[in-house]
DNA sequence: GTTGTTATCTAAAACGTTTTGAAGAAGCTG
DNA sequence: CAGCTTCTTCAAAACGTTTTAGATAACAAC
């Protein structure tokens, strides 16, 4: 591989002119410029990132850690990011961590990598994790999606209360009594804030809460066809189901389908959190949906932010973006 | 940030030491040993990767190069080869490349940042840029899924003319007689190559193909939906549709049902590639699905290999997964 | 006492850039 | 012509590692 120095010799000049030229200098002369273009392209000469990074310590990559890149929601969001990032001049090296553990390999490689900052969406809370987070020797770093409770850094999310709430308010304006809410993990911020949402709307009303209609379980896809197909067992089964989820949601439709249940006429569902295509479902599933596209470029905007000088001392801050209602045909009038 | 030498001072050591020992030599005394981890634990230090890729002439990364990460299938592919490289030591970047023009300054920025192999899911297949991927000074480079004619390069990929023709086998043995087939850009290898297995097949049932039963569109959601709807309108509509990708087939669907057709008692839909939850979508789509765990793997693999001591040389190599058809609730039997 | 051998450590060079301070040339001013 | 600017170029240092060739010490063998 050819270097700084090959393009030296031959346009005939030393490798700190050629390093001007290539950083569009301006003290470089006309003529002498074209030299070393023309040097360079004589010899192949590409540049190598590597040995710039060591020399400027900074190394124009952004860590993204997801806790899979196959659920479609952080897929989404990473696109934005990437595309974000690479209008600013960034590269991102993408990380899934599906558990804690992986979570702190995957921070310490990026440290080694010395990332110039990192974009994560968690997928724990744990006190040692949020503890490794709040290092201030880790890069700059924003978080997406899952607040985690005591960080001290940027945040970016959407009101998960409004979201169960709206899903929730309209369910009731149908006339529904019986309304069933499934959500994630305990602990995890955005199940517990749209469980919280939920029952709130519910109270709000001046219904009682049945907690037996309130369950959890893992935001995965067969997890929630079991919970699902068991709701709707019962024999005071609710007349809807708010899944805190999409895949929940497509799992709740598809064990109602399975059990001989038609939807909406038997079972109304709505669900948080847009499903890649979700028009192409049906019945088209009542949702609310985040605005991803503007949750990813802000995740950039505030890490360039940071990266730029006096960015690093700011305080962190929050942006809640209020997610869109978007009506479908998977809930039925019934009053 | 704290360096090699921070270490090598206060462990009391040369930092050839704290190098030999951070790289587990043999070389290095027991007490020695010691010493130098409670001195890097002491100052807090890392290493610094970049400095570590620009001497050994190796960066551990891997350039991932995809149309769009948000396409599920992609999503899929990428999510193995992370797990994969990761195991391996390797970390990928992954870059977007909606075009041509963007695939070109993709690889040039792949290049500059020196890293050690490049998977590629084509988007194009331009001769000049198949000229440019064949360049020598590309580093590794495997190729995936769509293959580029006339480039040298390993590729991994499935049959696609025999997962068209399980699909046309398939509805012919149900009885159809009049099947249309919807498929991607002229030009694209897996689209041209599903198009002729296809044909093939209704050909060997000693039936007429009726060119007009075989559209072409962009592999994209509302196209195949705006296509589907003009094959449904005809007078003489075909019994059957195959699409040439998961999201033409849910598009088909969609247009189907739109329009008032049931599925499958009115039209009987089959697709090529998997959808991510499609055993979600009512009725389950027929379809067959790519080895995506063995695709994402044996790209690595393969790298890998060519990454080691005389592993650049050997002939390029291509392997072709055969799919696994999946039968589903979108077919009717007509017989 | 000389010579080898082994075990452990180190100084220095190298990787490919960017940047700094200086130097040379050319042009202008008085 | 001396002195001052301005323009252009350059040598050398630095970034943080790994590796090579050698140094030192301890010990054994002759």
């Amino acid at each position: 591989m050819t270097t700084i120095k090959d393009v030296a010799r031959v346009a005939n000049v030393s490798i700190a002119t050629v390093s001007a030229t290539f950083n569009n200098s301006a003290v470089v002369r006309e003529e002498t410029r074209q030299r070393v273009h023309a040097a360079a392209v004589q010899v192949g000469y590409t540049p190598n990132s590597i040995a710039r990074s060591l020399r400027l310590a900074r190394t124009n990559l952004i860590g993204v850690v997801v806790q899979s890149i196959s659920n479609p929601y952080c897929a989404a969001v990473v696109r934005r990011i990437e595309k974000a990032a690479a209008n600013a001049g960034y590269s991102i090296i993408i990380c899934n961590a599906e558990d804690e553990a992986r979570s702190m390999e995957v921070l310490a490689q990026l440290r080694r990598q010395r990332v110039d900052g990192i974009i994560m969406m968690p997928g724990s809370s744990s006190a040692r994790f949020v503890d490794l987070l709040g290092k201030p020797d880790l890069p700059p770093l924003v978080t997406v999606d899952q607040k985690l409770p005591g960080l001290e850094r940027d945040f970016i999310g959407i009101d998960n209360r409004a979201a169960a709430r709206m899903l929730a308010d309209y369910l009731l304006r149908l006339g529904h009594r019986r309304i069933a809410f499934i959500t994630g993990e305990a602990g995890l911020w955005t199940a517990e804030e749209r469980l919280a949402g939920a029952k709130q709307a519910i109270e709000d009303a001046g219904l009682e809460v049945d907690p037996s209609l309130f369950v959890r379980t893992v935001f995965h896809l067969h997890a929630g066809n079991a919970v699902a197909a068991d709701l709707l067992n019962r024999i005071d089964r609710p007349t809807a189901i708010i899944a805190g989820n999409n895949v929940l949601a497509l799992g709740t439709l598809r064990a109602a389908i399975d059990l001989g249940f038609r939807c909406p006429e038997d079972i109304s569902i709505a669900g948080i959190d847009d499903v890649p295509w979700g028009d192409l479902v049906k019945p088209r599933i009542t949702t609310v949906v985040q605005p991803i596209k503007e949750i990813g470029n802000l995740a950039i905007e505030w890490l360039l932010e940071r990266l730029s000088d006096g960015g690093a001392e700011t305080q962190p801050r929050e942006q809640i973006f209020m997610p869109n209602f978007v009506a479908g045909e998977s809930c039925a009038d019934i009053r």
